[in-house]
DNA sequence: GCCTTATTGAAAACAATTGTCAATAATGGC
DNA sequence: GCCATTATTGACAATTGTTTTCAATAAGGC
């Protein structure tokens, strides 16, 4: 429980004025440091072997506030949108794999061209785009 | 209550066995004219006005149907996951009005040769990908 | 160290979805 | 058209995921 992002986050919710708890830094810990996307179901059961008696509802409310100061953001997939992983910085989208969760970011799309088309055509004003990647990551390909 | 696409849904149900019933013909009807995406209240909500006894468990269930069948996909947006609208005819995207959820459907993406660089880089195999805009329609952008 | 007040965990409340079941009605065969 | 079979319906209960409530606890500024 010691490495860069996770004090960085810990630092960023002292500095909104939140406290820094036991059960907290360690909720924090665990997803700064992941490099998959997890459930607040799956934060839990990870937590706890850290801090038995935390509580499914610290965990909601931990993830409320690191939303809330976009250090995570929640990731939809084909089969549920409960996930989250640690916010990316910058304009960035995600490649997830859909074995195990596995995510990275990537950069790079070249959407503007197509947004104007469609936007010219359709007489809508995009605003927004989600683009994201699936697949199987290198161990999952077996 | 009768137009193509709606009769051809209702086909479609029959070929594979379902029967026809009032209800169904309702919601099957909303759905399939609807140009804007509905979530399984809305669609309940409006059910009722044609057919007041109808249960939102029916609706629930006539949905399950119609996205078995791949008549319509369940749409993604940041405020939520539980909306639904008629299926795209081969590989298209979504543009989503953010205000009164009128949908597009849009093709043209460009997105292959990224895909292969990612893949290439990352060492993931690349299965699947997701792309959406979101905007705000003519009509709501006053 | 002390005091204020945010935070915690347990339990209850909510909301969305799914399962159970007896009554009803669609369908295919006659 | 009429019947028997059996899928479907709606009311209700059960689940699941998330939020609220509340008294006890513990951060953190002083
Ligand atoms: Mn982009
Ligand atoms: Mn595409
Ligand atoms: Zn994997
Ligand atoms: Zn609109």
């Amino acid at each position: 429980m010691t490495t860069s992002s996770t004090d960085d986050w810990l630092s960023q919710l002292h500095a909104n004025g939140y406290r820094l708890t036991a059960p907290r830094r360690i909720v924090i810990d665990i997803v700064a440091q992941s490099q998959r996307v997890l459930s607040p179901a799956e934060v839990h059961r990870l937590a706890r072997k850290r801090y038995p008696a935390i509580g499914l509802v610290t965990v909601y409310r931990t993830l409320e506030k690191l939303e809330e100061l976009s250090l995570i953001q929640r990731v939809h997939q084909p089969g549920g949108c409960h996930a989250f992983i640690a916010a990316a910085e910058g304009h960035q989208h995600l490649l997830i794999c859909q074995q195990c969760g596995l995510a990275e970011y990537f950069s790079g799309d070249n959407l503007d061209p197509l947004m104007a088309n469609i936007g010219r055509d359709t007489g809508y004003i995009i605003k927004e785009h989600w683009l994201q990647f699936f697949g199987l990551c290198e161990d999952c390909r077996k």
